[in-house]
DNA sequence: TGAATTTCTTGACTTTAGTCAACGCTTTTC
DNA sequence: GAAAAGCGTTGACTAAAGTCAAGAAATTCA
């Protein structure tokens, strides 16, 4: 059985992922791996703070992070989890320089590609093939957003965790209940009590 | 007092939405405005309904237009207002020739630039300006969305609502307060009541 | 202009979800 | 291995929002 060699990070998942998007012409994955640096985040830590200014964009090697937004009464939401395989950051606000609205923090231990704000830059210009990746999984991920959006307006807390369920089974078993019930818009007494009721049926 | 010659549309918006985000090169904007088609549509005429393909994707001269989808139970729910000025479409749906989720319906009488699927992917390769400013609109609008999201979890539809009034408060002259309603993610008669109580503190 | 349609409002009632507090259980951490 | 912290559950109560139905007001358009 094939084993990457010691100290050298395993970087398949990332390629593969590329490959779903568009084609990486020979020998340039090398190249455009230079601009990317591994890091490492410990469970709970925080990559990067609301009022922060980002300094690089993610792409997650191993472990799950969250992306979540803190209200003018406090209260957490979260946006976004982000899984193995997943890009992750504030594109935006790295790109401008200015403070991010969101909190970035690890649920589990990570291994993580970054990319920093300049070589962000530079890559979008070298590789064509990057940029084309970039602007479809945007155009993907705001038509997804809408139909969330859409969702949540038009569902009830029970049939949005039905469909999450479905959706990304996975998640349940790593992320504390209370951050998924976040991510539906509830409170975590809510989502147990959907859970019991679910569970009686 | 300056006007259009007879017969020639007034684009001076489309170019000024254009150098908003992106420094156009001396005599460009004509060769990329032959990429675009003027159409009209009147009160309540459907651009695009859902399960259809989309042909084109849109920049709004005059009018409004609303975006939504219909839930399994025949339930609407808008899920983006487009004024003068803005962008709508489905271009995942319009890009890979497939149908889209979304219905869009002209609410006032419409005055369109539109640019068909093979000019916006021509449009896309000869005019790097014009891939660059939508990459970043489309980054911006993700964040943008995420945190209308996070609003949505968090909120009231009384703090939504106020919101939106300061956000857009030129959108409730003109299109009706249901609609509105069902962009909050509220019903009509929810709405209504706030209003009431609002009218009265 | 006037009938038809759409939009908005209100009342009565139900459903959904939030809040606060308490408690048991598990996982960390020192 | 004991204390602390975090997590999930439950009960009792409150708040927010939906539903259905009826009617008033405004708008459209022929």
């Amino acid at each position: 059985m094939p084993h990457s060699p010691p100290n050298k990070i395993d970087t398949t998942i990332f390629l593969e992922e590329l490959r779903k998007r568009v084609t990486v012409p020979e020998g340039e994955f090398e190249k455009f791996l230079e601009l990317w640096e591994f890091k490492k985040y410990k469970r709970n830590e925080f990559i990067l703070k609301a009022g922060e200014v980002p300094e690089f964009s993610i792409f997650v090697l191993e472990g799950c992070l969250r992306q979540y937004i803190v209200n003018e009464a406090g209260e957490e939401s979260i946006v976004y989890f982000a899984e193995e395989r997943h890009w992750i950051g504030d594109l935006p606000a790295m790109r401008s320089k200015s403070p991010s609205a969101f909190n970035f923090q690890a649920i589990e231990e990570c291994k993580l590609l970054v990319i920093s704000a300049e070589n962000w830059e530079k890559a979008f210009i070298d590789f064509p093939w990057w940029a084309q990746a970039h602007l479809t999984g945007y155009q993907k991920w705001t038509s997804m957003l809408q139909q969330k959006m859409a969702e949540m307006q038009t569902h009830t807390g029970e049939t949005r965790y039905l469909n999450l369920l479905k959706e990304k089974p996975k998640l349940f078993q790593r992320v504390p209940q209370h951050y998924i019930a976040s991510y539906l818009g509830i409170s975590a007494e809510t989502l147990s009590r959907i859970r019991k009721k679910l569970s009686r049926d």
